[in-house]
DNA sequence: TATGAATGAGCTTTCATTCAT
DNA sequence: AATGAATGAAAGCTCATTCAT
């Protein structure tokens, strides 16, 4: 009787597009026309189903974040030490990626400017990126307890790393050859191990 | 009787403009109209002075490279030892700003996206970048030497510093406290520092 | 076994609804979507019952006429001379109404700005229009005859007073506190009034 | 040197290709294309002389109030007695009219409805009649006083005629032959004057 | 050099209508 | 009878670029 709503697996069908389209266009150029396209639909539906074409860029946004924790959980499932969780979140973040990858980075790099300029963007980038620097601070903070370094400086260390990465997005999808994503894995891991040992011992208070 | 030609002072005028309107709205909304309203300027203007609105893009870029090049300069003027000089060149690019700093800020965040979809945009900004990771990787090198450190490693160090500073510009631009710009030299400066004294001594061959 | 047919009663419900959106939306914005939101019916099923938008508007029309027929004959029950008949008439199109007579008269208006426009709204609207006038015409007519008033100028009396109450649903419609509707029938009957007070004394011919 | 601005004179243009669109299709019917063809402008220009097409709609309303204010102080010039000037004031806005009247009558039918539902076009809307009533009201109160009457009613006759006029835009715009347009001026007059006739006298205070 | 009007392609969005279920 | 997804043709609006002056 009643057709069935299939609103949810055609959203993600369209966010999908979007990242792809953004990935090598930008957002301004990634045209509705040219989403559908991609997303095999016709144009009209995105609206159908997407109120506006910046509803669906915010939808990516938390899609991406989302995506992000996921892949970390997954990774971080076989590690034990708290250096095996650092270590599975950079690698989560910036570890060598298959062809999808550079498509992700590149879209995360679009997203990140136009969260400069749309505050409904911003919005949800700075939330997803507060998230990140939460996560990343707690996972620095247990390091250096387990070498019973004081904790202070984690959250200035996190938010270094994250610069790193976040740059090192950039500079992959900008530069050829000068900087590969996956390097940064490295860079960030020497960085945080060449903090942690540099932190002062924790004094039985 | 002949006009005074005043046409380098002209795209001067302009390029500023495109930097300051795109700093708030990014290239695509930075209108030709609207960069001529900053500029105060008649909107045909600007392709008289320019054949495209890209040509103005690409003149802002390496307008922005040269000035960053010579705010070096001018900091490390002062400057005498190799420390002093690396010092001095963090500090031009993550130094404390001014008002005008957080527009170019910003404004070379706009043109970082750009350059991963634009070709013409992308050659200037690599150039631009090869030179920064040139000259960054020159600077770390002398303080290996000064220290009796092999150099083998400036390179990397050099891109993760060069990275980490254009994620800080980027989390700067797009979020609010949770990374000013200015902070990013303290942690650059402490990583390459960290680095150097973990390089391993250059033993006489 | 046999499904009950509802058409009657669901046809009725989305002209209600058209009526309802209409009234402050106008036709154009009174989306299929809208209608269907306002009824709470599916979109698709308007077509189902209606074959088009336009067939909608159509029956929203004469079935707005049919009710003021109504209202009249409900009015005019309990009256018994002319006068009294005519009173009924003024207050059945103009008496003071609750909310949903707001709403009437402001989709009567968009209404009239539809027959403008389309010959099919204009042919039903119209029809509406020359049954009003001919009622209105014979109430003024036996008016006049109870006086022993000529009842030539009735029709021209009638165009006038129905002019009267179109322009007060359109200025009440549109302006707040200058005409209210109800105010229109005491205007309406003043004026009715005078005029049969000013028309010749039939003589017996 | 410099091209000399014509704005104005397109703007006029503008305004009357809409009012003669408007007239016939009505206001969602008045495409920018088809005001652009009526006007032989490219469409594109339209924006460049307008914000938005309400912007013009909201010019086309002002702009028609004056026409009716320029309109009547031309009549009015012969004028010497308050009837006379009561009667210009009828003639000027329901007189007989040659083809264009037909039109700005139509379009006005058009711009009632919209000022129903566009708070921007109410407010302009209700201004106009706000500015018409005062003077219709005033003109009666002269009438009145010249005859030794009370000017108590005038504003209730004014709003009555006005409402009556009103009406007929609309009935001459949607129905042939029933109530042409012309035909209202007598009928207000007429009405008016029994109103006059029938104020009780002012008696000497 | 300088002005500002003009052009037209292309954008996002809306929407009546159709149709598979 | 009923649902809600799907379609595609416009709509208003934007904008780089051109051009007469």
């Amino acid at each position: 009787m009643s057709r069935k709503p299939n609103t949810e697996a055609r959203r993600a069908e369209i966010i999908r597009a979007l990242q792809s389209v953004m990935a090598t266009h930008g957002y301004e150029k990634a045209t509705i026309q040219a989403i559908a396209k991609e997303a095999g639909l016709a144009p009209g539906l995105l609206h159908y189903h997407f109120k506006s074409k910046q509803e669906i860029l915010v939808s990516l946004v938390t899609s991406l974040a989302d995506y992000g924790q996921r892949r970390f959980e997954q990774i971080a499932g076989k590690a034990e030490s708290p250096m095996d969780l650092l270590n599975a979140y950079l690698e989560a973040r910036v570890g060598l990626g298959d062809g999808a990858a550079a498509e992700i980075v590149a879209a995360w790099v679009m997203i990140g400017a136009e969260a400069v300029r749309q505050a409904e963007v911003r919005e949800v980038y700075q939330r997803a990126i507060a998230t990140e620097l939460e996560l990343l601070s707690e996972l620095l903070a247990n390091c250096l307890r387990e070498r019973q370094r004081v904790t202070t400086g984690s959250r200035d260390l996190a938010a270094a790393l994250l610069a790193m990465m976040e740059g090192a997005y950039q500079l992959a999808s900008a530069t050829s050859g000068i900087m590969p994503v996956g390097y940064a894995a490295q860079s960030a891991l020497r960085h945080a191990m060449l903090s942690i040992d540099a932190a002062p011992l924790a004094t039985a208070s």
